[in-house]
DNA sequence: CTCATTTTGTACCTCAAATTCAAGAACGGG
DNA sequence: CCCGTTCTTGAATTTGAGGTACAAAATGAG
């Protein structure tokens, strides 16, 4: 019972995300989500309790929608190495590509919360560890084909590239060209 | 002639790199610069304009700190790979022993205001090139001397190393443990 | 000493961020 | 159709960020 409510849940939040991804959390402001998704401060409060609580729950509309993402990517067909280009060189050209300069929304949030707010340490770390976890079932493949090299830990090329996608959307934040970003996974790939 | 500073700016600027560093930009208060420069809001303003300007000085004086300590680290004796191994595996336990968590200025300022701050972006993207270049000079080094193939390309081999650093520096900023660090020195070096 | 110049500390101002609240609107149950 | 409940709107509240104004204080030149 009760008045139901004028709007989705589900989109207030994706459109939260939005807005936080482009302007981090701190630069946000309740104003920005009121215009974001169109609905009063009074609904925003009763609804999402605080800023952020708000960003919590974008923070994992965010990581759902990355994680099945990056699994379509990697789970393509072809060889391993071929799938892992792809997917760092797309992800590379999305980031230049991008207008807003957004990079990763997990990154963004590691560097200007990670040292203050635990919870979002976390979530981010959790983030870490499937994105890593999904590049060493694709190494794994790769050693299984005899694509990569059987001798080398597979965790350890897990967590390699884990931080090379930080790296590089880190980067898109300042990027200027293309260039870098290709050397960066030209190296990498030339070291598996 | 005039009334002479009662406080030296070199300092001044110093301790609000600091400050800064510890907890960001837009997290940085007039006040909270007040309080670790021991001046008055006047002395504050009369001297540096603006809270934007300070920022950009205490950008360039980490630069310049950051840019000595690490032309030290790389320059010092032994084979190649080993000052490698090293500097990077120093930046790892600093991230984690740090209990401010404050990664890297640079890093954390491309993230903040990369995006919107096309002056941040610029200095950040210079210090990056200069990290770049000095990892390319150990490189070229190291092929010279033998420890590393030849036939690999120095500036992309430099382009992932400053990629390496940005990833673990910014990972330091929700460093739960050493053991995801070591695993990407390990790999790095491995592909190297 | 006096003047022009610069620094300093305090008080003040303006604006907006983040949240709360009051008044009412839209439901469903009995 | 009344009642309790939940939602909506937007103004009010509180707090502090970021900066300005100004008079007093400290200097060197002449």
């Amino acid at each position: 019972m009760g008045r139901p409510k004028q709007f989705d849940p589900d989109v207030a939040v994706e459109r939260a995300m939005e807005v936080f991804w482009s302007k981090g959390y701190a630069a946000t402001t309740p104003q920005d989500l009121v215009d974001a998704l169109g609905i009063g401060k009074g609904s925003l409060y009763n609804a999402f309790g605080s800023k952020r609580e708000l960003f919590e729950r974008a923070l994992c509309r965010y990581r759902d929608g990355q994680a099945v993402a990056l699994v379509e990517l990697l789970e393509a067909g072809g060889p391993v190495k071929e799938r892992l280009r792809r997917t760092l060189h797309l992800l590379a050209e999305m980031d230049l590509a991008d207008p807003g300069h957004r990079g990763c929304m997990a990154v963004n949030t590691a560097a200007e919360l990670g040292a203050e707010d635990e919870r979002a340490a976390e979530l981010v770390r959790r983030m870490f560890d499937r994105t890593e976890g999904a590049f060493r079932a694709l190494v794994e493949e790769g050693q299984r084909t005899g694509e990569i090299n059987a001798g080398r830990d597979a965790r350890s090329l897990g967590s390699l590239l884990l931080n090379t996608v930080i790296g590089l959307r880190l980067m898109g934040r300042v990027a200027d060209g293309p260039d870098r970003p290709a050397r960066v996974i030209d190296a990498v790939l030339d070291g598996l």
